[in-house]
DNA sequence: CAGATGTCAGAAATACTGATATGG
DNA sequence: CCCATATCAGTAGTTCTGACATCT
């Protein structure tokens, strides 16, 4: 599996060249969070915990782009290695919302970093503007087949 | 599962931007593709061998992102419903080279028109000179990651 | 009642790993 | 020998579907 495509990629659609990069990205950041311990999966809900601390399985499930049940194998796996807490009865209706431990906030830091040096490879070569417009016309694309 | 998510999208990172494009795209291929019958896999599939009839498995599987074994079920999939064609024998090597029949380039036609509709409205909010600038930021953002 | 949440179970498709064999 | 190909087997993670119960 190392042999190039042999199909001329000038031809290629948006839409092929999004998935292309959403491969490539994910392989590289899966490659960069391995020796830390962590999967993918369990990174992206490490980091929208960090950023929004209390949120419970159905809506990090939302953001991670999974379905409530892999999030919620995700969260079990990350509870038992004491990276986040749970409390162990709702509060006020069904919601569980978790919260990153002390152990879950280091290794949270690390894996920032790891994915940080990933997307700065994978952006060496746009300018300032071009990462910009790049994010936009990605959120518009989003947000024109899901409105 | 239909509540929008409560993290600020502004603070999103060109990998997170990427990540929810491709899950939206998906989504609607599939949406698409389902009354047809045809998973994006498939979709994938018949797509490469229109432009590059003679591929085999394991240039699909590379073209398209995923195993060889993944590709190869997809390859009985469409092989067994008389949408592709391969030799039982191989003439040099290993390869296996797939075409589509007459039946697979009549459902390749319906499917295409059904995916550039979804990419048509994927792109509705950017002008040329945006969906070009797209694609290539794309391409090199993958090329970064791989080279 | 509608909607959101958590949970469980089964089926399906996919990926990963390792191994074998063939051919250039 | 090195590499690409095809294939098989086992394991694991993911998705999908449907269902049920609880709470606002």
């Amino acid at each position: 599996m190392s042999q190039a495509p042999s199909w001329d990629p000038v031809e290629a659609s948006v839409g092929y060249a999004l998935k292309q990069a959403q491969s490539a990205l994910h392989q590289a950041m899966d490659e960069a969070l391995r020796p830390l311990g962590l999967t993918v999966a369990q990174y992206v809900c490490l980091e929208l915990l960090g950023r929004s601390p209390g949120l419970t399985n159905a809506g990090l499930a939302r953001s991670a782009f999974v379905t409530r049940q892999s999030m919620n194998l995700v969260l079990r796996g990350l509870q038992r290695r004491g990276l986040l807490s749970r409390p162990a009865v709702a509060q006020r209706g069904r919601a569980l919302p978790s919260r990153l431990t002390r152990d879950g906030a280091r290794a949270l830091r690390d894996a920032t970093e790891a994915v940080r040096v990933v997307e700065e490879r994978m952006l060496a070569p746009l300018g300032a503007a071009s990462r910009a417009s790049l994010r936009e016309c990605l959120a518009a694309c989003a947000a024109a087949l899901t409105g």
